[in-house]
DNA sequence: TAAAATTATGTTTTCAAAATCTTGTGAATA
DNA sequence: TATTCACAAGATTTTGAAAACATAATTTTA
């Protein structure tokens, strides 16, 4: 459904929301270890979070990144846009090469709703939401060993 | 969602049902151009498929694949775990090892439904009834040029 | 023997992951 | 105050593996 990148990026952004705030940084070390995800290919993945704003970085020491107020109102459907692309929005399950009404797949009827309910599934909670989820500790970013 | 073999799995399937039946078999050259596939990559796959008996095929002269009355049966859950084993019911849509109310990611009570729905849909409609649905000259296996 | 699937093997492309090098920043220190 | 150094992110390149796609040889059978 979504590519390993965008799996990491949503973690991550869950993540730091949770642990950091503006002058309580977070490296990226921690965040591979807090998200069990590779740390160079997690590194790669905050860089272009980061330049694609939808989260703050400071270099240097105590630097690292985190999260402002404006940062957790965005949704999950910004990472995966940012990450992904719309492929999600556009994609036919069958793999036509546009999902359309005047060319539909077999499945597309069905599809239809699903995809809405993917849609809405992305776009109605915000990141700050899922800290809330994540404080109250019955949520998971990482499997327990 | 599924993997390209799989898309390519169930069209085959949905193809063959339309074109063919006992005594009228159907190519793999016909069979991948009605689909938009790569021949040799469908030929690779249409060996799975007959080999875990989803679908009959017969060598020599006029030879070729074919559907009968109990293949027709099958439902598109059957392709999929065929073809990409039980992902689509196991797996967690942030990555985590398992899908499980014990470890659920933050997504997980939102993705539950979709993923009940994602279920419903391969497991309802079986290969004929998609054949029907083609017969309707309403739906495509490929993009009209 | 010719037509067709089957099998085996090879190549290319894409994606995940790792490594390495570059740039910016804060703090110590002379 | 200017210099330097270490720390941490940013950017680029390389490697690895898997998926997608292609070629060729083999078997089966009308
Ligand atoms: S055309 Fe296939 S899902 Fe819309
Ligand atoms: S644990 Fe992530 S979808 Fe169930």
């Amino acid at each position: 459904m979504f590519s390993k990148s965008c799996e990491y990026a949503i973690k991550a952004m869950i993540f730091v929301a949770q642990k950091s705030d503006e002058s309580n940084r977070i490296g990226i070390k921690e965040i591979a270890k807090g998200t069990d995800a590779p740390e160079h290919f997690m590194a790669k993945i905050m860089q272009d979070l980061s330049r694609r704003r939808l989260i703050h970085s400071v270099k240097g020491p105590n630097g690292g990144f985190y999260m402002d107020k404006s940062d957790l109102k965005n949704s999950i459907a910004n990472i995966v846009k940012a990450i992904d692309g719309d492929v999600i929005y556009t994609d036919c399950v069958l793999g036509l090469k546009v999902c359309s009404e005047k060319n539909p797949c077999p499945v597309h009827n069905e599809y239809k709703e699903i995809k809405k309910n993917i849609i809405k599934m992305i776009e109605k909670n915000s990141i700050g939401d899922f800290k809330d989820k994540l404080d109250s500790a019955r949520y998971f970013l990482k499997n327990n060993k």
